[in-house]
DNA sequence: CGCTTCTTTGAATTTCGTCAAAAGGCGTGG
DNA sequence: CCACGCCTTTTGACGAAATTCAAAGAAGCG
């Protein structure tokens, strides 16, 4: 990583919550963002943590997760590069509701909640773009809600794959490899079962060659095995 | 029910989409809306239909479920008066991503996509509310969602009810009265199980006294109780 | 090389879903 | 008003899926 950083309205251009925007938007943007360097496994944010700002990753990849009272933890999402986070607190209560945490070292501009405003007041189609990656959100959380209610955990966890293979996979020669490193428990998580589950599925499409992993670098080897799990009814 | 249905600006003041609007913002609204009676037990829209419209329930009650593609259903939230359901399409795909039913007689107004950004351009308060909305359901369905993976049915049926009696529910001598009938399915369908552990569980709570059941009206007599219930860990 | 972190595997336990059957409520029509 | 049928709820028995606990093995990192 450099150790440079400075405002880059370009690096903002394939951001989803700028879509649409001008150069001048654009530049206008960065400069009133605040921009980051965040190493590996840094956190970012911490659920509950107040003055929630508005969040994208220019590059890298992060962990939206959150903790019960009781400490379970439930991973919510991945953010890969161009996309936003955090920023459905500035509109509820200004709390972040989830811990945000680098999962490889990143780099993320954030914005006030005044700043983005002003933004959006002057450019609307900011706003425009925020609502429908929000409801693209919760539509994508209403259905995960629906399967942890009445999918298997195998079937949970295929459709976690695919839906990682979708937002951040990479094509090669042996598949769709999933380009942000994922521990077995962050399988877990996202999932909604246990490292241990995750772990003896993930062993048995390794062996049945549905999958191939390695150094948390998944690869979804026979895609359409792995959906014909998801749908098994 | 009256049979006459005319536009009434009165009727939208209290909804939340239209929170803060002025009385001639109101009757702007009011009358590019199409008016609906909807007998109990009548759907509004269904999944996957296209066009989606902006909802609002002025009167009644709706059930958002999902259906999956294997038949499985789960209740998405439950909409009182005075809610919007059906809005997020509009910013999507267009295309509901859920069934709505008239659960008692309702009476619902609706715009039309071009309609609603009509108004929203011309009243951005309309615009940050349903951001705010969708901001804080999205919110809950992570909640749920958290739930889900990691707390017992018994815990999440408890949760659900503590959420419908916040969101409607109304106080009376025996303790707080969800206004809209519950069947034991819907229970089932909103908290993730089957109705059968439903009806196990509310028949034990029942004669432990912490909730009582009549007609499908549900009263939660012990609320400390539930909400004991609901946090165990 | 040693320590920490992550992963695998096994065995026992438990929750919860599934299936079956009966009982209760409610409205309709005779 | 009663009888019938439909929908809903209750209850029991069983089984399967997944969690929990324990322990060992592998891999990464300083």
């Amino acid at each position: 990583m450099p150790t440079e950083l400075s405002a880059s309205p370009q690096s903002l251009s394939s951001a989803d919550l700028f879509a649409g925007a001008s150069a001048s938007t654009l530049k206008i943007a960065a400069a009133s963002a605040r921009w980051r360097r965040v190493p590996n496994g840094k956190r970012i944010f911490r659920q509950g943590d107040e003055d929630a700002r508005a969040h994208v990753v220019v590059a890298g990849g992060v962990r939206i997760s959150q903790t019960g009272s009781d400490g379970a933890q439930v991973v919510m999402r991945f953010i890969c590069a161009g996309e936003m986070f955090g920023t459905v607190a500035l509109f509820t209560d200004r709390k972040y509701p989830a811990d945000a945490t680098a999962i490889v070292d990143t780099i993320e501009a954030s914005w006030r909640e005044a700043d983005l405003l002003d933004l959006m007041t002057r450019f609307p189609q900011i706003a425009i773009n925020a609502i429908r990656i929000v409801g693209w959100r919760l539509q994508e959380m209403q259905n995960r809600a629906r399967e942890l209610a009445t999918r298997s955990a195998e079937q949970r966890i295929a459709q976690a794959l695919i839906r990682l293979g979708q937002q951040s996979g990479r094509s090669t020669p042996a598949g769709t490899t999933i380009l942000l490193p994922l521990r077995r428990k962050d399988i877990a998580d996202i999932s909604g079962t246990t490292l241990f589950t995750a772990s003896r599925i993930l062993t048995g499409w390794a062996r049945a060659g549905l999958v191939t992993d390695q150094r948390r670098r998944l690869t979804i080897a026979d895609h359409a095995g792995l959906q014909q799990v998801a749908e098994q009814s």
